[in-house]
DNA sequence: GCACGCGATGGGACCAAGTCTCATCACGTA
DNA sequence: TACGTGATGAGACTTGGTCCCATCGCGTGC
């Protein structure tokens, strides 16, 4: 077979995703992604520890990406200006070129309750990135873990949103609503 | 065997945790829990879907109760004071008979990795929950799914806090703590 | 008292996920 | 040319989970 050929990896989750969408999740075996991939069954677990994790690679990346952004935010910024710049900072892996492939990877996703559960993992490890990334900068506790849930939030309703078909938005400007509509609400929730 | 006794299902649960607790989840196989029950491993799966599951029952339980407590929330109160009532009636539920069962079950479920990713799941769905309550009571969308999550980051701390051994206070006093504590940190997110 | 139906169970075949071990292969280097 | 290294292939094996069918207890009507 193609052994030895380069970006094993790469291929496999390119022929993951390719099947998902023809057959569904559910339908589609390991072996058979190996098998489109040119590798064996014992290689796809080699590259990935889980059928699911073949399509979150790219996610610890990501979580580095938003700690960063927040510890370089500005000395005197607000734990929401430093979200804000941590979002702005995600347009540069959300990029149009990425688009097409984001909404089909979404819709796999969201069709599926095994992935959906996993999808709430990563999203669990981003917000506990985003609070460390706050305490560090020297946040105190319930304000911490608040401000990197209500993060979670836009950064979910940013990506929903920029991940639809329909959208040509960038992202950047899409999370900057997103985030500045929660802080909106935010007042609203006690009065009325 | 113990063919026809009653309450299969509850049999199940303790067996469950009886052994997930002497031998640690992921050495513990389905067939084991059902035999220490009485019962076969296909009956296991008749009652639950996943071996999972046979540490989130009466889920459905709780977010009903959740909903239904925001819904019969005062006409005139705020969403937040909503969230506070919801959170209040939970007490019915977490009283100190079960406290030593929680506090057991929390130490196994944060102990794997695949029973926190269903944990995530069960908290998303009263997440929704809460926001779907929160909607229909009026309020608008972005509001309702951030006081719902808001809601929801009150009630795992609360519930943290609750199983804790040494703790010895009634769940509705450490629950209004918490949401206190929220709110008055939302306060800091955009000052300082 | 008996036949019948219904719901819960046992038993086992079966598939796919995931683990593990060992042999094999390509490639660089001495 | 021999050797070491790292990635791969092949396949056995365990377990989660599904499915089908026979069996059992119990209630009901006759």
């Amino acid at each position: 077979m193609g052994r030895w050929q380069p970006n094993a990896r790469e291929r496999l989750e390119h022929a993951a995703l390719e099947l998902f969408v023809e057959r569904g999740y559910e339908s589609t075996t390991a072996a058979e992604i190996a098998e489109r991939a040119g590798l064996a069954k014992s290689t796809f677990f080699r590259h990935f520890t889980d059928k699911r994790e073949v399509l979150f690679g790219g996610q610890d990346a990501l979580n580095g990406l938003f700690a960063d952004a927040i510890a370089g935010a500005p000395a005197g910024a607000t734990p929401v200006e430093a979200l804000g710049a941590a979002l702005a900072a995600m347009a540069e892996i959300f990029v149009a070129e990425r688009h097409a492939w984001a909404h089909r990877r979404q819709a796999v996703v969201m069709g599926n309750s095994d992935l959906r559960e996993r999808e709430l993992l990563k999203l669990a490890a981003l917000t506990e990135a985003m609070a460390d990334a706050l305490r560090r900068r020297g946040v105190p506790d319930p304000a911490a873990s608040l401000a990197a849930e209500l993060g979670c939030l836009a950064f979910r309703n940013a990506y929903t949103r920029w991940a639809d078909p329909a959208n040509d938005r960038h992202f950047a400007d899409v999370a900057r609503q997103e985030l500045d509509d929660l802080m909106a609400a935010t007042a609203t929730l006690t009065g009325r």
